[in-house]
DNA sequence: CATAATCCTATTGTCCTACAACCCTATAAG
DNA sequence: CTTATAGGGTTGTAGGACAATAGGATTATG
């Protein structure tokens, strides 16, 4: 065995489910059909049918595969294998402009709610955020640290746990994604950071002053133009 | 064995997985915190070793768990986001009416995002979901289902990967929450089967026409007619 | 012949044992 | 004190056995 490059574990039952997915995927195997027997696949991929076993668990537990004790297991109808997030949403062109579109969605009405709701604490957490990225040098990884805690701060203003996790949740892929991405000329930096804490001071003081409508509009203004500034062009939808 | 009710399958992993989990959740397993072994859990549940391994399998495939071979397996420090919340999610009062707050501000605008880019197969699903509303009988537990599926659908129309995973796990936290709080009258049930039916024929009946208007107006009644029934009362808020 | 009851077989679900791969610690050697 | 070395413990994988279940084939029965 040992086929792996890194000092990491083999991981087998997950290259195992990764390759019966692959024929779900490239449609060898389509919904409703019935996969090899446990015993078959066992033998075709040269492994126990104990891995096959947890291969197959962990397809089922994502909805992608169904188990009938005597019978089989099926390819779900409902199968969209779409639900390996982290993997394929890094790799998926599109997952930052999807990112940035639920970003606009959530947030954009967080800071009206945060500008209805916000407790003076919360207020001060928003300044102080806002002062460490008016603080920090050159913008390195402390500057986005401060971006995102500023998000999650207008977040934490709407008293609204669910919101202020979806933000944190969503901040953290933020990070990531830009950790994979970060290749801009340093030259540039400097005006991005002036017009970027330009838009959060503005959501700021529009939650400062308890004025919804223009904290959404100043959260919609900065999301929009950070997107844009990534490359991305988010499409402006009508409300209800 | 047997403890099941209906023919299903037992799906002990599942039931052991989920007995993990409820240590994690409850805090009597903190992140970092080293797991009992494999064979000791096995002990203490009363199953075989193998039943043990699907189960972390699982969890570990679900970022809540990390193994390390010859070392053992740690509660993941990242596993908290989705499972600290359910602990305080349910113990919170003001936490249905936060998650229904929430759901409103993405389902809405994923409906008006759905009418305009859906796919004919995905509003099929649509429609399946719907069918399957209609067709179950005293809205048990498979009438929760449809109804689930039905968001679920709709976010998937959306063609935007970290909406559908947004709204999935909303939908997972809804079904919890009923779960904890139906105590309700059999007698009234009868007329809001009919109604939420017809909530959900109406935003169907807008993503078909494309009409992201309409699709959002109904979406929003049903959600806030939604909440209203389960007793809360949601804040209209302005939009930008 | 039609139909129902029964057996048979294949498949998943669970259990068990054994060993490989690996990590950590304790102990010995330099 | 530092570095090997050995040992025990844990997860990862293998393989065999049986229970539980479903579906088809066979046989009994009217």
């Amino acid at each position: 065995m040992k086929i792996d490059a890194l000092g990491r574990t083999p991981q087998l039952p997950s290259r195992i489910a990764s390759r019966i997915l692959q024929e779900i995927v490239e449609e060898r195997l389509k919904p409703g059909d019935r996969l090899p027997t446990e015993q078959a696949l066992a033998d075709s991929f040269g492994v126990s049918r104990n891995v096959v076993r947890e291969a197959i668990s962990r397809l089922r537990s994502d909805g992608i595969i169904q188990s009938r004790q005597g019978v089989g297991a099926f390819v779900a109808r409902t199968a969209a294998p779409t639900l390996r997030f982290d993997a394929e949403a890094l790799a998926d062109p599109s997952a930052f402009q999807a990112l940035f579109e639920l970003r606009a969605i959530l947030e954009i009405r967080a800071a009206g709610l945060a500008a209805r709701r916000r407790t003076p604490e919360q207020l001060a957490a928003l300044a102080r955020a806002l002062d460490r990225m008016r603080g920090t040098e050159k913008w390195a990884s402390g500057g986005v640290d401060a971006d995102l805690d500023f998000h999650k701060a207008v977040a934490e203003g709407t008293g609204n746990a669910y919101i202020r996790m979806a933000v944190s949740f969503l901040s953290e892929q933020v990070r990531v994604t830009i950790m994979e991405t970060r290749a801009r000329p340093e030259a540039e930096l400097g005006d991005i950071v002036e017009v970027t804490i330009a838009e959060h001071a503005a959501i700021h003081d529009a939650i400062a002053a308890r004025d919804p409508a223009r904290a959404q509009d100043a959260m919609a203004t900065h999301i929009h133009l950070a997107a844009l500034r990534l490359g991305y062009r988010l499409e402006l939808t009508e409300q209800v």
